[in-house]
RNA sequence: GCCCAGGUGGUGGAAUGGUAUACACGAAGGACUUAAAAUCCUUUGAGCGUUAGCUCAUGCGGGUUCGACUCCCGCCCUGGGCACCA
């Protein structure tokens, strides 16, 4: 009897399909075209561990099904390869990055190939190529022509380990996503890029697109869009106004002061003028010294302290004392906000800390109308209103409206829109990235590089370490940094930050239609046949970082006629998550800690196509699972017992025939595992998969021939090797026919509770079953000395007895 | 605090209104073997009972329904995201 070797057949069928081009995709083809992708990794040093190879035998089970389903299937993959653990290692063992990046992509791709993944390696990409950052720098000039990339000085997030700047996204509670560590404000001059501008529309456009429920709401999270009124309020005895961004104008009656930020723009061009300006300087200068993080650790103890100004509310003409205070947020409206105490809970706090007045105008639970003095009498969200002139009586939400529009024909305010959304903080001062191909000229200003000196090329240097004041490693090599201006030819300065490391996967997925491009970033003609990306797969961390800005990127260039208009302006049209596996007993697999399971070890010791299965069968895909080292023998017994009862005689002999219940359950499985691949269930596919084996090895005489054809068929996209090896032919995905009973167990039930279960014929009505159940000697005990008051029937299924 | 997902045997999980615990791991017993491994067979939610069988059990408490892991209301816990966003 010959053995199950899965070494031996794997690194047999593994060479036949790389060498063939069974997976390379065709750019022009009859079939229908499929793109399938996987968000492309960084090629780390440490190589591949278990949890990177599940979202990629995933899609490769759906590439290998669409396949067989006669699709022309593009599935590639590639390496987004700029990013600080490489230039780490440069720093601390002098190897340039391109030779580290090199050799670690090798092994990457060593790791993929070991499982057998279906990727057409024709098509690789690597954002650090010279010639396909090329094209991500000429996106960032486009998007610099058409006004959406600028050059501002801001306090921004400093990561004082990476020392470098971070956009909002990449600050986790306070800290650096990379290394942890707690974020400084720092006042740099940064580019930016006006993601914000497209904030309405990333929202909107949702609706197109088939993604998770849960991706859409953590973006429309994020994004944060509320609608609401700026309104103008004088300041008492000046010409000047102050301007304040509030959704609630329906509880302006009771408004007694008003809070602006320590570092809004109203404080910066009046600190000279205020009466207090001593005492707001200082609280500025305090405030602004603190790390964000600090500053809401404090939770709600509100500070602040007066400006000595007051302004005018137009409505009753009431004081407000015009305060500074460091809860309100400088970049979020207009940095200024409306104080109404009595329906704000943090308005309260304030005014309780400063001592200030509280007027109720919105009636509370149980019709409380007392005067407001503890917390819990702040009404918030409902009511009705009071002490509030011509808005008496009227419900909250209907006095907004009101109040909206008197405001605004007054003309003491207009409507707006805000957005928690930041624009993208776009410079980043390392080595390691694309640099920004921008030009400082002291006659001209900021030009682009022309695009016949694209790319703009990383110069070899001989210290990539960061620097302390700031500055990217690039700003030292002189070579670099002086150049002429491309307009007026003369002495200019080269931009030396470089972009962060989103800046190479915004587009990517656009380069795989059309990889070795010189002219274009992709041809119009490839964009038009492959994209929209059919079915996207990556990770949750990518919601708010990746997935939306390479959805924004997609939308700029499709704006600027830059990729065909037919595609649609959203780049994926479905996209799935899938959960990350922890090591065993449920803690992050880290190599701190030493529990990476390295998915070598599992191929030397079981086989690719038992790691495959494994990883497939362990639990729902997009749910978080532990790795059970013992849990893998279950998927190996699996594929010894496929193997095993392959290679039986009557598989052989052509003139077998499977009996009639195992063709049965053949077809039942091929319905349940052409569903599930599609819903992703694989977890359910397979053990579908393993009761059917389990029948076939109980029943006297296997499968026939052209049977066994069918269930490798199913099989081959998990196993593919095994399938491959027990002489697979079958290129199509197998029919099913619907499977027919003809006896039906039916449940007997008494009372909604399970009595008996009678085997009978299927598709008897009603009147013959109770004819039959009634007079069952265990039901009739049930029934006995009872009435029957109502019988439930579904048919071929179940009956109840109520009595 | 807000938004989202989840809570089922010893373990991973299955079942989206109709047989709760499929499939797999582990464990126990048995067969084969000089022995072990591998393989195969049996048992495996808890309790009561000699058996037939009965009762209880899907985080907790209510509700809807002939019937609820599944739907509704109120809690508790775990994981993820956001967090003074006016």
């Amino acid at each position: 009897m010959q053995k199950y070797n899965p070494q031996k057949i794997e690194k047999k069928w593994q060479k036949e399909w790389y060498s063939s081009g069974d997976f390379v995709a065709k750019n022009t083809s009859k079939k229908p075209k499929f793109y399938l992708l996987d968000e492309f990794p960084y090629p780390s040093g440490d190589g591949l561990h278990v949890g990177h190879c599940r979202p990629y035998i995933g899609l490769d089970i759906i590439a290998r099904k669409r396949r067989m389903e006669g699709f022309n299937v593009l599935y590639p993959m590639g390496w987004d390869a700029f990013g600080l653990p490489t230039e780490n290692y440069a720093i601390k063992t002098g190897v340039h990055p391109t030779v580290a990046t090199a050799k670690n992509t090798k092994n990457f791709k060593r790791q993929m190939n070991l499982l057998g993944l279906s990727f057409d390696w024709s098509r690789e990409i690597n954002t650090t190529d010279p010639k396909y950052y090329k094209w991500t720098q000429w996106i960032f000039i486009k998007l610099f022509e058409n006004g959406l990339a600028y050059k501002e000085k801001m306090a921004i997030n400093w990561c004082p380990s990476c020392k470098t700047g971070l956009a909002n996204e990449e600050v986790i509670n306070g800290n650096c996503e990379r290394c942890g560590t707690k974020v400084e404000k720092k006042e740099k001059s940064q580019w930016l890029i006006k993601i914000t501008k497209y904030a309405d529309r990333l929202i909107e456009d949702l609706k197109n697109v088939d993604y998770p429920a849960r991706v859409k709401d953590q973006q429309i999270n994020w994004i944060g869009r509320s609608e609401g009124i700026n309104i103008d309020y004088q300041i008492e005895n000046s010409k000047k106004f102050i301007s304040v961004f509030t959704t609630r104008p329906d509880t302006n009656f009771g408004a007694t002061f008003l809070v602006v930020a320590p570092d809004s723009k109203f404080v910066k061009e009046n600190v000279e003028l205020f009466p207090e300006k001593e005492k707001v300087k200082a609280y500025v200068k305090e405030s602004l010294a603190k790390p964000e993080i600090d500053r809401t650790a404090e939770g709600k103890k509100k500070t602040g302290v007066p400006t000595g100004w007051s302004a005018i509310n137009n409505l009753n003409g009431k004081k407000m004392p015009i305060y500074v205070g460091d809860f309100v947020l400088g970049q979020f409206g207009t940095g200024c906000v409306v104080g109404v105490p009595g329906h704000d809970l943090r308005d309260f706090e304030f005014a309780k800390a400063m001592g200030l007045e509280i007027i109720r105008v919105v009636v509370g639970p149980d019709g409380d109308t007392s005067e407001i003095t503890d917390v819990r009498q702040v009404q918030e969200e409902k009511g009705a209103m009071i002490n509030s002139g011509f808005l008496d009586g009227k419900d909250i939400h209907e006095a907004t409206k009101i109040i909206m529009d008197h405001i605004v024909e007054k003309g003491w305010g207009t409507k707006v829109v805000n957005y928690k959304l930041r624009d993208w903080i776009f410079s980043r001062q390392h080595y390691w990235g694309e640099p920004i191909p921008m030009i400082d000229c002291p006659k001209c200003g900021w030009q682009t590089v022309p695009e016949k000196d694209l790319p703009v090329e990383l110069p070899k240097v001989a210290k990539y370490q960061p620097t302390d004041d700031g500055e990217s490693p690039l700003s030292a090599i002189e070579k670099f940094v002086n150049t002429k201006c491309p307009k007026c030819d003369g002495v200019a300065k080269r931009e030396t930050d470089t972009m962060p490391n989103w800046a190479g996967s915004n587009w990517y997925f656009m380069r795989y239609a059309d990889p070795k491009n010189n002219k274009e970033f992709s041809s119009e003609k490839n964009l038009k046949y492959w994209m929209p990306v059919d079915w996207y797969n990556g990770g949750m961390e990518h919601t708010t970082l990746h997935l939306l800005y390479s959805r924004f990127i997609f939308k700029f260039l499709w704006d600027i006629d830059a990729v065909p208009k037919e595609i649609g302006n959203e780049p994926y049209k479905k996209r799935t998550s899938h959960g990350i596996i922890l090591a065993e007993g449920g803690v992050k697999m880290s190599k701190s800690k030493g529990n990476v399971i390295n998915p070598d070890d599992i191929v030397k010791e079981y086989g690719a196509d038992t790691l495959r299965v494994y990883e497939m069968f362990m639990g729902p895909f997009e749910q978080m699972i532990p790795w059970d080292a013992k849990g893998i023998v279950g998927a190996r017994r699996f594929l010894e017992k496929v193997y095993t009862l392959s290679l039986k005689p009557e598989a052989r002999n052509p003139k077998s025939e499977t009996n009639p219940k195992l063709v049965n359950e053949l077809n039942k499985t091929i319905k349940k595992v052409s569903e599930d691949i599609e819903a992703m269930k694989f977890n359910t596919a397979i053990s579908a998969m393993m009761s059917f084996v389990n029948e076939w090895q109980a029943s006297e005489i296997g499968l026939d021939k052209k049977d066994l054809q069918k269930f490798l068929a199913i099989l081959s996209p998990f196993a593919p090797h095994l399938t491959a090896e027990l002489g697979l032919k079958e290129k199509t995905w197998p029919e099913y026919e619907e499977v027919k009973e003809t006896t039906v167990m039916m449940i007997v039930s008494v009372n909604g509770k399970v009595r008996d279960k009678m085997e009978m014929k299927a598709g008897l009505d009603q009147s013959q079953v109770e004819g039959l159940v009634l007079h069952a000697p265990k039901i009739k005990l049930w029934l006995e000395g009872k009435q029957v008051r109502k019988i439930i029937f579904v048919k071929d299924k179940l009956i109840n007895i109520v009595v």
